[in-house]
RNA sequence: GCGGAAGGCCGGAUGGCCGCGACGUCGGGCAACCGGUGUCGAGGAAAGUCCGGACUCCAAAAAGUAACGGUGCCGGGUAACGCCCGGGCAGGGCAACCUGACGGAAAGCGCCACAGAAAUGAAACCGCCAACGGAGAGGUCGGGCAACCGAAACCGCCCGCGGGCAAGGGUGAAACGGUGGGGUAAGAGCCCACCGCGCCGCUGGCAACAGCGGCGGCAUGGCAAGCCCCACCGGGAGCAAUGCCAAAUAGGGAUCGCGUGUCGCAAGACAGGGCCGCUUUUGCCCCAGCAGAUCCGGGUUGGCAGCUAGAGCCUGCCGGGCAACCGGCGGGCAAGAGGAAUGGUCAUCGAACCGGAGCGAUUCGGGGAACAGAAUCCGGCUUACAGGCCUUCCGCGCAU
RNA sequence: GCUGCUGUAGCUCAGGGGUAGAGCACUCCCUUGGUAAGGGAGAGGUCCGGAGUUCAAAUCUCCGCAGCAGCA
């Protein structure tokens, strides 16, 4: 799995300092990247449940993303429409506010990730970044 | 107008902005990739995975057969089916129409609890009947004025013995044809009529079957979604199949099997052995310290193909057919993801439903769409589903 | 996605056409100074749901609903 590309020694591997810089989503698709992120920091709002985990120093650059709706979310069409909201939420939030080297996971919860208005979908992803980047360092 | 039956269709719409997946194309870049642009992008059930296929592997195929499984009125359609169409029969409905696992119980085995006399070649609990024997309280007969005595032909009762009978009773889900009449000691298909049943013949039909006639004289209780018999069909596994590439590990261990002939320098040939339950035929493999089978252990949890044009779907005309469907000519449509694409938002319109006004048509406000998301692909079945539309038909009521 | 298996008392399971059972647990009583163990008595069931076959279904058949397992 994601064999080390070895970036350069000399680059510091801060993406903390550049927040206005809109980067690219790469999507989580390794079993082993979950498991990773589920032992990592996390916090849940009414709609999901975010973890974020802090990528080695001298790993690939780049903010990933992945996201989890099981079947407690609901049948397929809950689950699908849980993921593509999500999706969406993070498109319009983590370009701006996300973190270069970092993974983050966004888990459905039944019932409310579907049917919560978007905006306020919207809004607690940004509290919940805003409380795992604060306080971790 | 009200109530109902059958078949078919739709199942939110339009547009703007920002995004997603696939393919094509243009530009940039050595390349990874980036940017622009065009086209396409969920369902009637995509679902359940209940049947049938295509396809792939088990080395391939044919014939027969055993076991196992499935189907089950008849005929047709189809690549095939447990599906569809038509017909028959049975049941339901006033009707339109609907429903039916609908072969065989006189090949055999098995089961039929409880109750009941008896649960299947009948038997005889209560009961019915005549004859015989007994008894002698009643009627009766004889005697006597009467109390009473006696008799046993008749009527009825009681007891006994061996017979005849199965109508009636009661039990049960079910009791060895039903109803009526004759008949008899009492009864009984014992006889007769009708119905049912069975057999035979004729007619119609490809057939299931139907109609008519004759005969039999009741023999044939139910269960085959119990075993079974008969007819027909079926080898097994499944796209996480399977093939290829790359990476990685200790090419590890255990069990089973063979242990090998003749000719030939050899290649090979012939025996022999092995290979989808068995047999046969074709075919394939083996002859070595090995190759084979099974299991355990270890590694990888990457990529590409399979992967979407096929018995395809829709539709116009013509032809065949009652129809399902088939044939011909023409037109149109057609997603291919792979932690898995259809989303977010705004505007306009909007069904159900809720509230107000009105006798009502209607109108004002709120509200904002059911079941549900392709995962190799087709044909069916089944299940879920707010609401709406169209066509045909039936019954009742009113008008003509 | 594909393929299997299982649903019976609170729990673990029998029963495979004829009145639903066992063990543990539960309630009450006995025993003990008291508790455990032991003994006795008792309560507890839409047999996952719906149709069908049958006189009769937990059992046979069909259609659903849950839960569990395996397969790259």
């Amino acid at each position: 799995m994601t064999p080390p590309q070895a970036s350069p020694p000399g680059t510091p591997a801060s993406g903390e300092t550049l927040p206005a810089v809109s980067l690219r989503l790469e999507t989580l698709k390794k079993r082993a990247d979950f498991q990773r992120a589920a032992r990592a920091r996390r916090v849940a709002m009414t709609g999901f449940i975010l973890q974020m985990y802090k990528r080695p120093d001298g790993d690939a650059q780049g903010m990933r993303v992945g996201y989890t709706c099981s079947k407690k979310v609901g049948n397929a069409v809950a689950r699908n429409r849980a993921k593509r909201r999500l999706r969406e939420a993070a498109r319009l939030v983590l370009t701006h506010q996300g973190r270069d080297g970092v993974d983050y996971v966004l888990i459905g919860r039944r019932d409310h990730t579907a049917t919560l208005p978007f905006d306020k979908l919207r809004a607690d992803l940004e509290t919940a970044l805003r409380k795992l980047h604060g306080p971790a360092r």
